[in-house]
DNA sequence: GGACGATACCTTGACAATCTACATATCAAC
DNA sequence: GTTGATATGTAGATTGTCAAGGTATCGTCC
C-alpha cells in the first residue's frame, strides 16, 4: 500500500482490515478492491498488486474471506471474494483496534509542546 | 511497538513520528521515551526495546535527532536525544501525512454498508 | 553481604508485510 | 497489430518489529 508518491510507506497491517471492509460491502474481485480503496480514499491509498494478491490469499487461508470464480462486469472471469462469518467478526475486532490505536497516536501527535 | 496484549502488531512506520514528537517536547533519553509513549497513550502503545533503540539510531543517522551523554534524573549517565532542525521539519511533514492517512482509513472503515 | 527489581544501554536472529518488477492473458479501441 | 485497461499471479529484496538475550548501575529489602 502506498500512501504517497514520493516516499511514504506508512502503515502496515491495515491493509487486511481495509480489504475486509470493502469485501463486506458486497462480493467483489481483487482488481476492483484496489480501485475501490483508491477511490474511497480520494487517491490517498494506492494498493499495489504485489501487496493485494498476497493479502487476499492470506485472508482466504485464514477463512476470513471466501473466493469463487465468476464473470466480472466486463464479462471476463474473475475471482470474487465475499466475507465469511469469521471474517465479519474479525472486521469488528480489527476496526475497534484501529479506533483505539489511531486515537492514541493522534492524541500524542496533537499534544501541546 | 505492541498495541495489544494478545496479538496485535498493527502499524509499522509510525514509531518514528511518535518518537520525533516526544523528543520535540524536550531532550529526553531512550528509556524515558518508551515510558512517556506508554503513559501518553494510556498503555495502548508499548514500545519494545528491540524496536526503540534501532529506531533511535535510525533517526540519529538521518540527522533528525541529535544525541549526547548526560546525567539522567537518577544521576546515572544516559543518552539524551533532542530534535534537529531537519527533525522538526520531518515531524511536520510526517504529522500531516498521518492525518491524511488516518482520515482516509477511518473514512473507509466507517462507510455505510 | 546478597538477591531482586527498576533503570539504562545495546545486539542478534527470525519473521511478517510490503514493494518493485516481472509474467501471463483477454478485450476494446485505434 | 499495438496499445491500454482489465485481471490474475509470483519472485526477490527490503524494512521494521519482535522475542530473546546481554551488560551494568543503583536502591531496597532481607
Amino acid at each position: 500500500m502506498v500512501a504517497d508518491r514520493q516516499k511514504s510507506d506508512l502503515l502496515q497491517g491495515t491493509l487486511d482490515v481495509l480489504i475486509l471492509k470493502v469485501v463486506a460491502l458486497g462480493p467483489i474481485h481483487g482488481y476492483a478492491i484496489a480501485q475501490r480503496l483508491q477511490q474511497m480514499s480520494g487517491a490517498v491509498l494506492q494498493v499495489q498488486q504485489g501487496s493485494l494478491y498476497p493479502a487476499l490469499h492470506r485472508l482466504e487461508k485464514r477463512r476470513w474471506v471466501r473466493a469463487e470464480w465468476a464473470a466480472s462486469e466486463t464479462g471476463r472471469e474473475a475471482r470474487f471474494y465475499s466475507l465469511t462469518k469469521l471474517g465479519r467478526q474479525q472486521l469488528g475486532e480489527q476496526r475497534a483496534n484501529w479506533d483505539r490505536l489511531s486515537a492514541a497516536i493522534s492524541g500524542i501527535l496533537s499534544a501541546a509542546e
